[in-house]
DNA sequence: AGAAGCAGATTAAACGTTTAATCAATATGC
DNA sequence: GCATATTGATTAAACGTTTAATCTGCTTCT
C-alpha cells in the first residue's frame, strides 16, 4: 500500500533518469520510440499517477479553476455546475467551488479565496448588477451580453423575442411580464426582447415581484387573477421560478391554464416538464456556454505564461451570444375567448387533459 | 506585479532563514516572541500568501476535499454544496466538485478522479442504493441512517413520522404516499416513518412515480384526482418535487388545496414558500449535517498521518442522525368534509385565500 | 579525416514549503 | 566554575515534477 508510485520509482526500476521518464510521459523532450514505450508500460504497471502538487509547484499552474456563482442557492446552479465541471474536466482542469451566499461583497471575497487557493482562473456568474473588477488572474464572466466585460452568455434578448413571438402567434395581445427586480441585466434583456416582439402588436405590462414583496411581504399574492379578469391573456415570467408562482396562483384562483390564460417561463428548471400543465419555457445551451467560457479561460491562462497564442483563439464575437431554445409545452396555448371576457370562465370539472391541444413543434419536448 | 511573495522573500528582507519564517508563520518551531512578530508584520506588508502547492508537496496534504453528488442536477444540490463549502472553508479546506451525471458507475469514476486530483478526502451523497467501496482515502457518506457505512444524515424516518403525525392531527385518515422508486434508502425511511405514524390510525397507500412513468411516459398524470375522489384526503410526497407535481395536477383537476385535500413534501426546496398554496414540508439541517461530515472527514485525514487522535472525536452515535424540521405552510389543513364525500366539492370562485386557516406553529415560517 | 550536426540520453537547478537535525549561546544545576 | 539543559536560531534534506543546459556517441558533410 506504499502510497503512490512516482517518476523516480519508474526511473529506478528501469535504470534511467527521472528526466527521461518525465519526457516520455509528456512526449516533450527527446526520447527514443522504444524507450518511450517501455517507460509508459512500466508506468502503467506501477499504477503511476502524476502528482498534481509536484506539477503545480514546478509549472506554477494548478490546473484548477474556480467557479463562483453569486447565488449558489439558485436552482439553475446544478446545471451550471454540471456543465462547467464537464467542460473543465475535458480540458484537464478541476473545479473548485466558491460561495458568496448571495452577498455582493462576499462575491469578491469568494473570488479572492479561490485565487489564494491557487485557482488558475475563475468562472463567475455574477450577482445582478455586480461588476467584476480586475482580479489579476484570468476570469470568464457569464451573465448577459449587456454586461460589460461579459465573456459569453445565452442570448437572453432573443430568447425574450422568441417567447414574445410564440405568444403573438397564439393570438395573445395583452401580456403581463413578471420579473424580480430591475437591476439584473439578464432579466432586463429578456424583458426587452419580449417587449420588442410586442411593440406595435400588443400591449405589455410589467410586474416586479421584488417591489410587491417589499410592501406586502415575501410570498404574497401577485394579483394575477385580477389581471386575468382585466383581460391579460398571457403571463411571461423571466424565470421558471416566477412562472411556477404564477401558475399556482392562477390555478388556485380558478383560472385554467392554458384554457383561460397562458404562462411561460425561462430556464427550463428540472421540474418544468412534470408540473401540470407542463411549462413552456426557454432553455439556455449550458453545454456550449460552459465550453466557450472554459476555452476562453484556458486560452487566457496559457497566454499568461509566454506560451503565446496557442491554437485556441479568443472568443469570437459571434460566439459570445448563444441562442436559446424554445421548449413548447402545455402551459401556453391559443387564445380562445374574446379579448376581455373569457378569462372568467369557470374551471371545467374533471382533469383538463390537454391531449387535444394543438401542439406546435418548434422544439420537440425532450422527455427522457 | 511580481507574482507573489514567498517565504524566502520574507527571509531575505529580514536577514533570517526561511525555516524561521516558516516556523513563525505556523507557530510550530521555536521562535522568539519578538522576531515572530516582526516576521508576521513583514509577511503582511509583502502580502504574503502561502503557496498551497508547495505546502501540499511538502506535507502530502492538499487541503482540498472532493464533493460528489450522485445526481448533481438534483435541486437540493445547491443547498448541499453551500453547506459543505461553508463547513470545509471554515476548516481551511477547499471543495472540488465531481460529477457523476446520475450514472451509478460514473460515480466511482468521479470519486477516483477527485482522488487523483489530490483530494484528501471525499464527501459523497450517493446514488440510490449505491454502496461506496473502499477508496483508500477518507470518505464521509451522507445518505440515510439505514445505509451501511453512512456517516451522518438527516433523520428521514423521524421526518416521515412527524409529517404523518401532522396529518393525523389535522384529521386525515387516508393518505397517499408519493415516491419515485423503491431503491432509495432516503425515500424508504421517509415512507417508513409516515407509515409508522399511520399504523393503526389510518390507511396509507403508495404511489411510485417511477413505475407509472415506465408504463405511461415521463410527465404522465399520476391519477391523483381519482384518488381524491375515492376518499384520499392527503398526499404526502417524499420530495417537494413530487409534491409540486401533485399540487399542480390536483389544482388543474379542480381540487382545492388545502380545502379539499392536503399535500406535503420534503426538503423545503427554494420555491416551496412562494407557490400557491405554499408548501408544508420537512427541512434538513444542512449546516449541521455538513459540519459533522466535514469534521469526521478531517478527523480521518489527520489520523491517517500518525498525528493520532487529535481533539476531534469521531462522529458519536447520537450525532449521526440529525433531526428534521417541520415547516407548516398553507398546503396542509384540517379535513373539512365527511370521510369520503367532500373531495368532490367544486372549486370555489375567487382566490382561495387561506388567511383564515388555523395556522399551527410547530415551526414558524421563515419568510425572509 | 576532421568538423559539424544531431539524436538520445543525463545532470542539475528550480518551484515553495515543512521539518528533523544541528549548532551557538545563554540560563540552570551542583 | 564546569557540566548540562534550554532557548533561538540555522542547515539541509525532502516532497515530485519540469526544463534548460550539458554530455556522449554517431552520422554526415566537405
Amino acid at each position: 500500500m506504499a502510497s503512490r508510485a512516482n517518476l523516480s520509482d519508474i526511473a529506478k526500476a528501469l535504470g534511467v533518469s527521472v528526466a527521461t521518464v518525465s519526457n516520455a510521459m509528456s512526449g516533450k523532450g527527446r526520447v527514443s520510440q522504444e524507450l518511450g514505450r517501455t517507460i509508459r508500460e512500466k508506468a502503467k504497471e506501477l499504477g503511476y499517477v502524476p502528482s498534481l502538487a509536484g506539477r503545480a509547484l514546478s509549472t506554477g499552474r494548478s490546473h484548477v479553476l474556480g467557479l463562483v456563482l453569486a447565488d449558489i442557492a439558485h436552482p439553475l446552479f446544478p446545471q451550471f455546475a454540471q456543465a462547467i465541471e464537464h467542460a473543465a474536466s475535458e480540458a484537464g482542469y478541476g473545479v473548485l467551488i466558491g460561495d458568496s451566499r448571495g452577498d455582493v461583497e462576499a462575491q469578491t471575497r469568494a473570488i479572492n479565496r479561490l485565487i489564494e487557493r491557487g485557482a488558475d482562473g475563475i468562472v463567475v456568474v455574477p450577482r445582478h448588477g455586480t461588476r467584476i473588477g480586475d482580479i489579476g488572474r484570468p476570469v470568464a464572466v457569464i451573465d448577459s451580453a449587456s454586461t460589460p466585460g461579459n465573456t459569453v452568455a445565452a442570448d437572453h434578448w432573443n430568447g425574450g423575442l422568441e417567447i414574445g413571438r410564440h405568444l403573438l402567434e397564439l393570438g395573445h395581445r395583452s401580456v403581463a411580464i413578471i420579473g424580480l427586480h430591475s437591476d439584473s441585466n439578464v432579466q432586463n434583456d429578456r424583458i426587452g426582447g419580449i417587449r420588442e416582439a410586442f411593440a406595435g402588436r400588443g400591449e405589455t405590462r410589467l410586474i416586479w415581484i421584488g417591489e410587491m414583496e417589499r410592501s406586502h411581504g415575501s410570498g404574497c399574492p401577485l394579483g394575477l387573477v385580477r389581471l386575468a379578469e382585466e383581460g391579460v391573456t398571457a403571463f411571461a415570467a423571466v424565470s421558471d421560478l416566477h412562472a411556477l408562482r404564477a401558475i399556482t396562483e392562477l390555478q388556485q384562483g380558478g383560472i385554467s391554464i392554458p384554457g383561460d390564460v397562458s404562462v411561460t417561463g425561462f430556464d427550463d428548471l428540472i421540474w418544468a416538464g412534470v408540473i401540470a400543465p407542463s411549462l413552456t419555457t426557454m432553455r439556455m445551451d449550458m453545454e456550449r456556454i460552459a465550453e466557450i467560457a472554459i476555452a476562453d479561460l484556458i486560452s487566457q491562462i496559457e497566454q499568461e505564461d509566454g506560451r503565446a497564442t496557442s491554437p485556441r483563439p479568443p472568443v469570437s464575437p459571434d460566439q459570445r451570444s448563444i441562442p436559446m431554445e424554445l421548449i413548447i409545452r402545455q402551459s401556453s396555448g391559443p387564445v380562445l375567448g374574446l379579448p376581455a371576457a373569457g378569462a372568467m370562465t369557470p374551471v371545467l370539472a374533471g382533469p383538463a387533459s390537454s391531449s387535444t391541444e394543438p401542439r406546435r413543434s418548434t422544439t420537440r419536448e425532450g422527455s427522457d
